[in-house]
DNA sequence: ACATATGGACTGTTTACCTCA
DNA sequence: TATGAGGTAAACAGTCCATAT
């Protein structure tokens, strides 16, 4: 661990002495849950207040234990002894969090700032970072996941729903060979991948047009189009 | 009491950058 | 001047595990 004094001074404002012993070790209390009733809701409320300031008193004693148990072990994996938990409070969580929806990275004077602000070590912040980086990275993975899913979807439903009108043309010309159809609504209509909207199919003129570059295309052909360009960049 | 979720902390790997021979 | 080796720091992926629910 590269945690140095001056971090622990630094995180706690005082020096921890330099005794054998490790701190005792003040572990938080768990907060009353809180009930549905309004009558007693108020009086929990000042409860949970007071617990979680006991905690933030608790999570000093925590940090100088931490620390120091981090100079015990320095060098050593941590098998055998049992990896302490810090637990955040709710304005070290918010203040990290709004740091984190300006930037997600922090540079080195940034997080030696930031660790002063919350009274952590430097280290803690650049852990706390690389989780909410990681974790946000997973969300995010779902939610496409399931936005792909969907779309996927979607397009079957329309493969399926294509497929038959198609055996139905197939039918009718069967039953009517000389006469004339219709296209069918479908045909008729375009589907732009980029913003995934239908609009019904352009001219012959306008869709020449729609190969040109935008500042040489007619209006009506960068509204039928309008992500012509950003889908020939894509490419 | 137990199962599960959450999130702080760790290890090992990759990458970018710098210095130096 | 160009180049490869070695060192360093930061970011990331994967994981562990204490704690909360």
């Amino acid at each position: 661990m590269y945690m140095a004094q001056e971090d622990v001074d630094l995180a706690l404002g005082l020096s921890v002495g330099s005794g054998t012993g490790k701190p005792h070790l003040l572990q938080p209390k768990e907060a009353p849950p809180l009930e549905p009733s309004l009558t007693l809701s108020l009086t929990i409320a000042v409860k949970r207040e007071k617990v979680e300031e006991e905690n933030k008193r608790a999570m000093i004693y925590y940090s100088a234990a931490s620390s120091a148990a981090d100079d015990d072990i320095e060098g050593c994996n941590n098998s055998g002894s049992s990896r302490k938990k810090l637990k955040l409070t709710k304005e070290q969580s918010a203040l990290l969090e709004g740091r984190f929806k300006e930037h997600s990275t922090l540079d080195t004077k940034q997080k030696t700032a930031l660790a002063r602000q919350l009274n952590l070590r430097p280290r803690q912040v650049e852990v706390w970072f690389q989780n909410r980086r990681a974790r946000t990275k997973l969300k995010q993975t779902e939610v496409d996941c399931e936005l792909l899913k969907r779309c996927c979807e979607t397009l079957t439903e329309e493969n399926r729903r294509l497929h038959l009108e198609l055996q139905q043309l197939h039918h009718q010309q069967q039953r009517h060979p000389t006469a004339a159809f219709f296209m069918p609504a479908a045909a008729m209509l375009s589907v732009c991948p980029s913003c995934n909207r239908l609009a019904p199919a352009p001219p012959a003129h306008a869709a020449a047009a729609a190969d040109r570059p935008a500042s040489k295309r007619s209006a009506s052909a960068r509204q039928l189009y309008p992500h012509k360009d950003r889908h020939a960049s894509m490419n």
